[in-house]
DNA sequence: GCATTCAATGACAGCGCTGTCAATAGGGGC
DNA sequence: GCCCCTATTGACAGCGCTGTCATTGAATGC
């Protein structure tokens, strides 16, 4: 439901203003209010005041009905009048499973890991579950490294998307022997689990959908592929179905660089300025390269698709929000995340999900294409 | 630098391909490989191989000198063999500061905390401290839940760009007694220490370049502004300055629903056609619904900023790839991040960093306004 | 009425590590 | 030759919590 006010749109009354850039020293540092005896309340300074013992706290404060309603009452409004806030590093070392997951990504800045991540969290959120943050960068090392600091704050999964794991990477996890999620890529065998989809297929679906809509002279515009295993799974699938019907890429340009919408926008104008006969269609790695791509086109009165078809992968909402929407691939991202959450909440909780869950793609025809 | 290849792009070996959506059973769940001795080792296994005592070996493995090189090479060898993983659980229980911060955005499919917790992420790294994530959805009650979950882990410090902090989440913070920093906007009085810029002035200087070029009837297109408490400072600041040069707002509408292109884009033809005498700019609460915004117009013939001008704010790679580059504020994002986790990092090596750390702004003209 | 059972609570030990203080062994100074 | 100092190592306790088993008292059954 939207809500719209004439000319009045909510106002708030007039606050400090601070023109430009610089920092105010640190001058008046406000004492911390009540530091009461000291330290944080402890569960044992909580069970006193309820005048029981300790472990009859802890078992109220964890609920399960294991307590009388009366003495359970007690201990939380003592817990309440402390501000006791538990200190689950002890809970877990003292228990057992930790309520952390760990989460690699190799990136933030494409906004694909970031709606991955946003669905992981949502559902770890209300599980209770607190995902532990890493970027690897795209780099081997960093990744492993990652990893092992991961490993050492015991968390109870790990969900990884992949950058290009070492050896070394791969046998901290097999041994670390907890629930590890592997994400965005099913074609590989996992260690343990996988979530994703086939990119080899995305790339295979597109070509046999723009061979259908009868393009002919391939191009194809991508990012430092050499380490985005995924764009180059897509690519391979999409070289592979153009042979199986007796077609081939006639123009391949790979740039340096993480994908963009800027560096798709000049990969364009640079691809299409090295063509000797120009391609029909340019099929790009990714759906913000794309986007740069149709920018190219609006910018420099290139009629699309009519002068040339563009697609893309991923189904960005930019893409469809463009005048003329995107011809590209809905990759499921939230749904990746979802079900990341999903296998290892199972798994924690004495399930056996799937080795392997595709949660599929679906081509969106668009109309660049 | 780039690099090119003719029609020979990477390729690689043939992998196994899966068509569309499914999952295959977890049939030979491969038996986790090596349980050495039922336990992941401890330091005093470690120790034990080494042949010295478990503080010994702690502190070799954590460096410092204090242990004689010989010994220190032979433990750190022995962790080696056993796959020693150090258990940060205990050893923060034991030692007290834990390595960890916790991180609170109000969402993740906007970009802009994207990059925030890029840059953060990155430098924490660095320093050897891991972010644990937490993400509010703006609602303020789930912040404060997540505020207690996270201090429950006992971090270094906590970074947080509050949704609408209640007072209960303010006091928690206080009372935990720990660095916090409050990121994005540094016009309210931080709970410690704030790093961001002033959205208030941000609107502020829009108004100001805005009316120097000319623009007299300006309309205010926006989402769901009472839950986003910095778009609605820019706005303030924005009709404040309007005021001040004895100017108004002619039009101004808020839409349900979190900032998006499509939002943009739709809102932008719901404005047009609602207003009566049709505006010569439109302001957008941020750069997502104004590159909808030139969608809109490039789909309906409108000219930027011929027939219409239109401006946003956070200085997005996509607004600055348009073909008409848009008119914005460059929020300076990674900064921010940056900036945070240098003040953390300051105060847990004993510094005093300023209280208000103002990143500053840029406003960068475009072609649409 | 007495054994039996269950609900409610508690004592104890220990999770894996590190801070503190103590012990040991050479080396150097006088 | 004796004492002091430093470098190196270790013993001990404890961080805050929970699993396990034990204890208590009251309710139940016959």
């Amino acid at each position: 439901m939207n809500h719209k006010s004439g000319a009045n749109c909510p106002k708030r009354n007039d606050s400090p203003v601070i023109y430009g850039h610089g920092s105010r020293a640190m001058d008046d540092h406000n004492t911390p209010v009540s530091p009461p005896s000291g330290r944080r309340p402890t569960l044992s300074q909580v069970a006193a005041a309820a005048g029981v013992s300790e472990i009859t706290a802890s078992r109220a404060l964890r609920g399960g009905g294991l307590v009388a309603k009366a003495t359970a009452d007690r201990v939380q409004a003592a817990a309440r009048d402390l501000n006791y806030v538990p200190n689950r590093l002890a809970g877990t070392l003292a228990g057992g499973s930790s309520r952390q997951v760990g989460v690699i990504l190799p990136s933030l800045s494409n906004s694909v890991f970031a709606d991955v991540l946003n669905g992981l969290e949502d559902r770890l959120e209300d599980a209770g579950y607190q995902p532990v943050l890493g970027i690897s960068n795209y780099d081997p090392a960093r990744e492993q490294r990652l990893i092992e600091n991961l490993l050492s704050w015991r968390p109870a999964g790990i969900v990884i998307a992949p950058a290009d794991m070492t050896e070394a990477s791969r046998a901290l996890l097999v041994r670390a022997d907890l629930p590890v999620v592997e994400i965005m890529d099913v074609d590989a065998a996992p260690t343990d689990m996988a979530v994703g989809i086939s990119h080899h297929s995305a790339g295979r679906a597109m070509a046999h959908y723009l061979l259908g809509r009868g393009y002919r002279r391939f191009a194809y515009l991508g990012h430092a592929i050499d380490s985005d295993l995924r764009a180059l799974a897509r690519l391979d699938g999409f070289r592979g179905a153009l042979g199986e019907a007796g077609q081939t890429l006639a123009q391949c340009l790979t740039l340096a660089g993480s994908s963009s919408v800027k560096l798709g926008r000049e990969g364009l104008a640079r691809l299409l300025a090295e063509a000797g006969q120009p391609p029909d269609l340019v099929y790009f790695s990714n759906d913000d390269m794309a986007v740069g791509g149709v920018f190219h086109c609006m910018a420099a009165g290139i009629s699309v698709p009519g002068d040339l078809a563009l697609a893309g992968f991923n189904g960005l909402e930019i893409g469809q929000a463009l005048p003329v929407p995107l011809t590209s691939i809905a990759s499921n991202r939230a749904a990746i995340g979802i079900e990341a959450a999903r296998h290892l909440i199972e798994r924690f909780t004495g399930g056996t999900p799937e080795k392997i869950s595709d949660v599929g793609f679906r081509l969106i025809p668009g109309k660049t294409a």
